[in-house]
DNA sequence: CACGACGAAA
DNA sequence: AGGAGTTCGTCGTG
């Protein structure tokens, strides 16, 4: 008789995946597929994966065989493999490593077998970047096109591997603490050791170029310092904001022998141009008025870079990849805990930053203890009768905002509050008249961005200290990196759709824990309203790291009063 | 000059 | 599809 248990996945012909939670292999098939698909939903205890080019070319990148996943996907499908499927992934795979982007005295030249520089010819797309059809097997490329090239040929579904060489950019001393201080000795856990190696790739030539995806809180600006200080270069750090800014100057003087004085930053009041320059992608981006120029961009040229660190790269906007396809002679290095964006530019990761060179899911991490192990719930909260009534006359604009201020969802915070007592806690949500109501009801401090700086670090001190234990934080939450660390985040409302604001909030909670390591999030979401449905989508990210959503009902009957919650 | 306040942008 | 937050540059004030 066939046993089901041991076969978790249903292959579609069209690449998607089905993966039946309820099976007792899930959990193994699902760490396997994460390597080479894509979450794309979740009903029931059925989630949906994709493998799509890009995910088999990230997996190829990262050594897998076309063998291995349709090895994979035999192990654990339900079914016999669709010969369909089988094929498209050796087709999509096996033109991994086909092309080569290869320079030879100062020009460019694309190097393939003639039967696939022949498929390429078929595209008129194509014709505009060929200099000159050398050989049926080398073709010389116009000066300069290096990047829209690759984009093109990304776009067409064939990936190429750049062998064209970097330049080597301004000379730094510099090394790590570790390796050559014993005073302030810190050193590189294994896996960030691998993962600039990977990226480093002294031998091979296609490193120098490409993406290491490590969770939150697992030391990805780690990884970026010690890339820089392997290549000993000039390098120019692209973050998100002002606080990451500030964050990536510290960790560099207190973990290189990087001085104050060889470290700048570019931003806000400061314009410093230094061996080690930091700055936000937002200033880059700047313009004085619609319809003028990035006056920033020319930080690319300031100096002679030969490492640029593209920090939280699936936020990296539009024209920064515009400058970066001119850029491609410079090493670069993208860091991120997803690959997933939201506008769809992950080709453009791919192409012009490269291919993923280290991955490790947050599991894995968890596994070795190096973040905590949170345990997501999704708790389902009814609408009283009166709401419930209100929120179907409502127009389609305000259903969202009397779902997610649903009063029902304050008796649930209590609930939750009495569980964990003892432990820091985080309220995070959107709107901040159902905050100052809730702060109101508890007596808890309110942080939002109308409070100065100095205040809120008065606040994260005495939250640190365990004077508060419980902290209401408007959106601030996403973004302040120096929000220190809690053990339990209750989202009470989330903005919609953003997978990203998921994954940064349950970020908040993953340094490790004293004692048994562990962490909680709790979603509220009300039930039967527009809400359900981008709770949903914002976990989609977390689902394609492992974290499986617990759902439950709240349990409460609205016509009753909320009383009944706090016995 | 060092600020804080303000509007614009994404 | 909307609200909150951040950051830039400028302008006014002490």
């Amino acid at each position: 008789m066939y046993d089901s248990h041991h076969h978790p996945l249903i292959v579609q012909s069209d690449l998607a995946v089905l993966l039946d939670e309820s099976k007792p292999n899930a959990q193994a098939a699902r760490e396997k597929l994460v390597q080479f698909a894509e979450t794309v939903k979740r009903a029931g205890s059925v989630h949906t994966f994709k493998i799509t080019a890009l995910t088999l070319w990230n997996a190829a990148a990262a050594g897998m065989a076309a063998e291995d996943v349709i090895q994979c996907l035999k192990q654990f499908g339900r079914y016999e493999l669709p010969f369909q499927a089988e094929a498209s992934i050796k087709r999509l795979m096996g033109r991994y490593g086909r092309l080569s982007l290869i320079s030879e005295a100062g020009k460019l030249y694309l190097q393939g077998e003639p039967e696939v520089l022949g498929q390429l010819a078929g595209h008129a797309s194509v014709g505009s970047f060929v200099k000159h059809r050398e050989n049926p097997d080398r073709w010389e490329l116009e000066a300069g096109c290096r990047g829209s090239f690759k984009q093109e040929l990304t776009r067409l579904g064939y990936p190429v591997i750049d062998r064209a060489g970097f330049h080597l950019g301004e000379e730094l001393q510099v090394q790590l603490r570790g390796q050559t201080l014993g005073n302030r000795h810190f050193s590189l856990r294994d896996y960030q050791r691998e993962a600039v190696d990977r990226f480093y790739q002294e031998e091979a030539v296609h490193g120098g170029c490409g993406v290491v995806v490590l969770p939150c809180g697992a030391g990805k600006t780690v990884v970026g310092i010690a890339a820089l200080a392997r290549l000993g270069r000039a390098t120019l750090i692209l973050t998100s904001n002002n606080t990451s800014v500030r964050q990536w100057r510290d960790e560099l003087l207190d973990k290189t022998t990087l001085t104050s004085e060889e470290i700048g930053q570019y931003g806000g009041a400061l314009k410093q141009v230094r061996p080690v320059t930091i700055a936000t992608y937002q200033i880059l981006t700047h313009r004085k008025s619609k319809d003028s120029a990035f006056s920033h961009m020319k930080l690319f040229s300031e100096r002679d870079w030969g490492l640029i660190i593209y920090d939280e790269v699936h936020l990296l906007p539009a024209p920064v990849f515009r400058m970066t396809a001119e850029l491609q002679a410079t090493r670069r290095l993208g860091l991120t805990a997803t690959l997933v964006r939201e506008d769809g530019c992950a080709e453009d990761v791919y192409s012009l930053i490269g291919p993923k060179q280290y991955d490790m899911q947050w599991k894995t991490a968890e596994a070795g203890s190096y973040i905590a192990s949170v345990s997501c719930t999704e708790i389902r909260v009814p609408l009283t009768k009166e709401k419930e009534q209100q929120y179907h006359e409502a127009t389609a604009r305000s259903k969202l905002r009397l779902a997610a201020e649903n009063p029902g969802k304050i008796p649930v915070v209590r609930e939750l509050l009495q569980t964990h007592a003892d432990k820091p806690t985080l309220i995070i949500g959107q709107y901040l008249n159902q905050l100052h109501e809730l702060a109101h009801e508890l007596q808890a401090p309110l942080l939002t961005g109308e409070i100065p700086q100095h205040e809120r670090q008065v606040l994260y001190e005495r939250f640190k200290a365990g004077e508060i234990k419980v902290l209401i934080v408007s959106k601030v939450a996403n973004f302040a990196v120096d929000l220190p660390d809690a053990s339990v985040a209750i989202q009470l409302s989330g903005s919609f759709g953003s997978r990203q604001e998921e994954a940064q909030r349950i970020g908040r909670l993953l340094r490790p824990k004293q004692g048994d390591n562990s962490a909680w999030f709790y979603s509220l979401v009300t039930e039967r309203t527009k809400e359900t449905e981008f709770a949903v989508k914002r976990q989609v990210f977390m689902l394609e790291q492992g974290y499986p959503y617990d759902r439950r009902s709240s349990g409460i009957d609205p016509s009753s009063g909320w009383e009944a919650v706090n016995r």
